[in-house]
DNA sequence: TTTT
DNA sequence: TTTT
């Protein structure tokens, strides 16, 4: 079809340190287990009542693979954005069984660590483009690229905008 | 928990007509199957390829419930603004099966129709709020309310607005 | 037209305490400046580059502007979703003026804090129902019920779903 | 900081025939007017209202750029995925001014074309990648791939996956 | 099962 | 299994 869109956004914390597999083919692939909750007090019986929804995360970009295996750990929390895919599998006894995930790997996936300051030293990342692996705290998925490194929201202000866009903003 | 967040986004066709149930209650819940497509070329063969993914979602809410049925049809094409759920049931030999759907139930959900112009007559709906049933285009999920109609984003402008809402914007 | 989205998902910090207004009506509005920032490689110069922008945050809902003049201060990292509106204004020489802000009013608003562990108290809050006032992670738009208290997702189980929501889920 | 999330959806008509602009570099960029709208019934009033609100979209991406000037037309309804950006010019007068629009140039935008059914030809576009330009229906930012062609979430079903994906799944 |  |  195409003219669809299938995304997912969480915010959540990982109940487990990420599982990571490496594949055969060299790269690797991360899983984590997010939990989303919801609090709200009950309106017939008055009581505070609490929902925990566990999610299932897949990654299979190279590079937010990396960052999640390197910053994240039981108990982290991070904004995740994704897409649902639902997959078909057979358990020991042949039986079908389906799992849906949240699988982070196509152009508009996403991953930001909103933990507190300063995991590791200082900051860098970003576009997962080579070197400067230490202090994450925001990739999107540019694996793919051949390695050219990741290209960039327009670095060098096009020659068209009447105004400089590095300035100070009135509010 | 709370400070999560728990969102999905699809936009995507019908592959059948809504299943409307009637519950006990007097309520209704409508189930919908929608799928979303990817289309790319293959970087190895070349050749076009394309994946379609199926959505189960479960329409609690009883305004977007009452809209779906109404309005949607096998093919519809719809935005769909709901929550990722799990949930956990057992099958005729009483083993254990999970289920995850799109549910619209809660504040944050809503649901827009993306067909073509003019299926009904007019158009209205919109918040909900009690009659003009005809032609449908865009809802939010405004259950909840006791009975006395969708209220609004500050219909009548807030006395500190400095200036009009409604004028021509320049561009 | 409806047939329409207009969102914004923010996750950024706060560069200022929120700003208050009370208004005649009694109410309240808040106004938040939000900062996200975008960090690269230059590709050309290799050199690290950082562009922050920053949002204007209008919050008309009731409850999240509470919600914001409580736990909200300068450095603090949300979760925002609102909507897209640009308004227009006279400045003092009566030249019109544009501003264009993320609103927070209607259905489809939340706020979420994602700062630290343990701001105040305990944990309440969440669909801005009556009392408990100490210790936010999370809220969302319910302004607008007549009073009636948040609504809450179907806290009673429905009937028709086949076996328990609460479950251990199997990953 | 990084750290952070900004990001746009909106889903509207177009106002007005896309404005492309040729850039010196020989790039191109293009500006689309787009509507989004709100309906409610006033609850004193019982009058229907409508609001529509007008965005400024930038299409720096590339590949975005080149289908919006071949697929959207005044009134299509487009699906946007974008950036909130602000930037500050000068008037003819030297007065500064200030314009917030929605940027479509990084790795999580995208864009959606909406409308009826088959406008053009067949299908093809999706990733942008070289050929094909006669009917589209969906497409991402991956401008910045040096040339490599449009890389795709991981079309050989990678070896750890336990059965097919392109089953039939149970609903 | 949709859509292109 | 997280978090509050």
């Amino acid at each position: 079809m195409a003219g669809s869109v299938n995304k997912v956004i969480l915010v959540g914390n990982l109940g487990n340190d990420p599982e990571v597999r490496n594949l055969p083919s060299g790269g690797k692939v991360v899983n984590l287990s997010v939990a989303t909750s919801e609090r709200w007090r009950d309106r017939n019986s008055g009581e505070q009542r609490e929902k925990t929804e566990w999610h299932r995360v897949v990654i299979f970009s190279e590079g937010l693979a990396r960052v999640a295996e390197q910053y994240l750990r039981k108990g982290s929390k991070v904004y995740i954005e994704g897409q649902l895919q639902t997959r078909k599998w057979q358990d020991q006894s042949g039986a079908d069984k389906y799992s849906t995930e949240v699988v982070l790997q196509n152009f508009n996936s996403s991953m930001v660590l909103l933990d507190g300051r300063g995991e590791g030293a200082g900051d860098s990342g970003g576009y997962g483009g080579g070197g400067g692996d230490t202090g994450f705290r925001g990739v999107r998925d540019n694996s793919g690229n051949g390695g050219g490194g990741g290209r960039r929201p327009s670095s060098n202000a096009p020659a068209f905008e009447p105004g400089g866009m590095d300035d100070d903003i009135p509010f």
